[in-house]
DNA sequence: GGAAAAATACTCCGTTTGGGTGATTTATTA
DNA sequence: TAATAAATCACCCAAACGGAGTATTTTTCC
């Protein structure tokens, strides 16, 4: 854990559409001396600008990221933030709570998730925690995360390895699943399986919403990096 | 988010087998009116003898569980816990950030973890997110599950050495493989790497041609397994 | 300089996929 | 027993894919 240079200011950026949600933050964020805002932003468009032109010395350490923004979303930006500028932390900051925002900010490498509820002085231990190597995230949102990798129980499987399962995938799924990761079509896969080509297909579309993917390469590359096969 | 009873007490347990450790966190717990102590315990065992035998009124609705415990482990009793004590929550409360008891521990059931470092006041909040249905969870610990479901990050290896590929596949080729695994559709390819979509496919069908393949998800896996990424 | 390989762009066409919706049957378990 | 979950089959539609062919421009290397 590398904390960076404690008592340096953190520097931050905030990436906020709504007016006064964005000043409201800024005007609180200036209370803490151990900050320093370096900038604000708008849209993504804005913000990647903003980080493009800012100069070493005022290169955010973390940016505090909308999702929801007019033109391009909190998500890609982040995903084209981190692109070139890695070593900056990004911490989304938002009102949903739907799994799939959360899976997709945390695919294109967003480090925290905060609910904009969250309380001031929660967001600024956020900050710090973040640039010490934390993800910082709302409890209800941290939830879905273990959702995201613990499979619901069932029978006893206390003693010896436990075995795991990434995403709970029904034994007929998996056995569909090691056809898709042979390169075989739906039909393919029916004559070898005995089953009706729709039933095939059923089964491939809810391996995509367990696995949070929605193509087959995506799933094969996913099942072999966590070992489903 | 079912929140319970907010107003109501919440009683809480502590199982820890260091003593002072024990009664340190118990008489820091005493501070706040809100929480309620039901039972202490020093090992798994008692713990569990204890819940079976709370009146329905004294049954705890947390509780925080160190891992290391003589006997039975933390992970062991949560999940024996769980097996007939599903509503109440756990939270792992320990010294250790190993990925492997986290991950174990997740698939036990627990609800929250935490590192024995956390204030307490940190503490008594995690008390009261867990009963509001949310997963308080040390930002350092968020980080591991993090990494659990996202996709490792490309590095940026600046080739120096010519770096044998199997099959020769072309520069170019190998670019547009790398985004194939990643699932994107050649349109998404096209934008990434700024070709048109046709020679993306042009691209595509010459791959195919060489690793013997003729669908995606059969290069990839073709790919993974040997490495060519 | 000239041949070969690689990279680029495009068309036509039939097949496959992914997403949405809905339904029936069989376990399992609360 | 009632509620739930798993497995099965079915249809529609738009988008994406894979196969075949053609053709120009760059690069590379002998």
């Amino acid at each position: 854990m590398e904390s960076k240079e404690l008592g340096k200011k953190i520097r931050v950026a905030i990436v906020e559409d709504h007016d006064i949600f964005r000043k409201r933050l800024t005007e609180l964020l200036g209370f803490y001396d151990e900050l320093e805002l370096v900038f604000t932003a708008d849209s993504g468009e804005t913000c990647i600008k903003q980080v493009f032109e800012s100069e070493p010395e005022k290169m955010p350490d973390v940016i505090l990221m909308d999702i929801e923004l007019p033109g391009i979303s909190g998500i890609e930006t982040t995903f084209q933030l981190k692109e070139k500028f890695e070593e900056i932390d990004i911490i989304m900051f938002t009102v949903f709570e739907d799994d799939e925002r959360l899976f997709e900010s945390i695919q294109v490498g967003a480090t925290g998730y905060l609910l904009k509820d969250t309380a001031i002085d929660e967001v600024v231990s956020s900050l710090k925690e973040v640039r010490e190597g934390g993800s910082p995230i709302t409890p209800s949102i941290a939830r879905k995360l273990i959702g995201m990798v613990s499979k619901p129980k069932k029978e006893n499987s206390s003693k010896s390895e436990p075995e795991v399962v990434p995403f709970d995938l029904s034994p007929a799924e998996i056995r569909i699943l090691e056809q898709v990761i042979d390169g075989k079509s739906n039909k393919e896969i029916a004559e070898e399986v005995f089953l009706s080509p729709w039933t095939v297909k059923t089964h491939i579309k809810n391996i995509y919403k367990k696995m949070h993917v929605n193509s087959r390469a995506a799933a094969v590359r996913l099942a072999l990096k966590r070992d489903i096969v």
